[in-house]
DNA sequence: TTCATTTGACCAGT
DNA sequence: ACTGGTCAAATGAA
């Protein structure tokens, strides 16, 4: 526990170091003779650097004020006191998530790939439940500083269903997992050639998903806690009018298409697999409190016409350098 | 040899 | 005292 504390603080420290570096850095580069871009890519670094220091503080359970804080006058006491209290031990289970309910279509193994790079760290057993809970957290948590965590608990209700619970977010870069991930160690040539091309499939596939999807934006900010960076930021007319969608029937299975009832609480996203991860989901919300259900029929996901592996999905998700504002991506698409 | 998982022990909160 | 969350040594897999 002292280790943890003690690393956190480090990283605590780096971070905040090095926006300072790259402050002074930005501050060289105010000469009108040097490049916006480089001032761009410096303004990016400290505010990277900002984001991974207060979500360290909020994720160790220190609460932080985000908004900037007028300093009182005076009073230096109760500075220090400030201070002593900032690092006191933080709260035991608090920050975990609203639940994520899983279907594992392959039923007796978990949800195994959300797209992230999870490492067990302790499993226990929990009064009533019949099933163990299994703990998680990021692997780049030591190497990046990613503090982002999940529980995952079999279903006493129904075996097949896995109950998860994230907290904190991803600070990481989600681009090493891409390449580095335990599966794709090895033939990295080949591989790299079926990363292209499932992230071809996979460019497909969010347009499908996209255009499925009839969420209001209150779902899409509750859901913003588990999924921090998983966004649609298209809104064409294209799509709206269905041309884009038409076009993207034509290559893609109809089992992809399921019709979304925009009546109810629910709506219904197609079937596809993230990787081992069948993700197909339906999301209800509850009076109370937000609850997701994401599962996935075997007998869709196991149709012989569903055979696209689309493992590299996720990976569009966070990768913000996906050309949505592009408007060539979807001219060269739709030819 | 390295890295991930397992599992009993420990700790803090209630 | 009980419980959930985490640690860390032991173990296993690659």
């Amino acid at each position: 526990m002292e280790k943890t504390m003690d690393w956190e603080q480090n990283t605590l420290l780096n971070e905040l170091t090095q926006g300072r570096d790259f402050t002074n850095m930005l501050r060289k580069h105010l000469h009108p003779s040097s490049s916006p871009e480089t001032r761009q890519v410096l303004l990016d670094k400290i505010l990277c650097s900002y984001d991974k220091a207060l979500s360290l503080l909020n994720c160790s359970g220190y609460m932080v004020e985000t908004k900037p804080r007028v300093s009182t006058l005076g009073s230096p006491e109760s500075d220090a006191s400030d201070k002593k209290d900032m690092f006191k031990k933080r709260k035991t289970s608090s920050g975990w998530s609203e639940q994520i309910r899983v279907c594992s279509a392959t039923s007796l193994e978990g949800p195994l790939d959300d797209g992230y790079c999870w490492r067990k760290y302790g499993q226990k057993d929990i009064l009533g439940s019949n099933f163990p809970r299994g703990y998680y957290r990021c692997t780049h948590r030591y190497s990046q500083g990613c503090l982002a965590g999940k529980q995952i608990q079999r279903s006493d209700e129904d075996p097949t269903i896995f109950e998860v619970k994230y907290r904190g977010r991803h600070t990481c870069n989600q681009v090493s997992h891409l390449v580095a991930t335990p599966k794709e160690k090895g033939n990295h040539y080949r591989e790299k050639q079926q990363v292209e091309e499932k992230q071809k499939q996979s460019e497909e596939m969010l347009l499908s998903f996209e255009t499925e999807l009839k969420v209001n934006t209150e779902d899409l900010d509750k859901r913003e806690n588990i999924f921090p960076s998983f966004s649609f930021p298209i809104e064409s007319e294209e799509v709206q009018n269905g041309l884009l969608r038409n076009s993207l029937m034509k290559n893609i299975s109809p089992a992809f298409v399921s019709p979304a009832t925009s009546e109810s609480n629910y709506f219904s996203v197609s079937a596809f697999q993230m990787g081992s991860f069948d993700f197909s989901q339906n999301v209800q919300t509850s009076e109370s409190e937000l609850t997701e259900i994401i599962s996935a029929p075997a007998s869709v996901t196991n149709s012989p016409i569903v055979d696209l592996d689309i493992s590299s999905l996720e990976k569009l998700e966070f990768d913000q350098s996906f050309p949505f504002d592009n408007p060539e991506f979807f001219t060269n698409f739709l030819q």
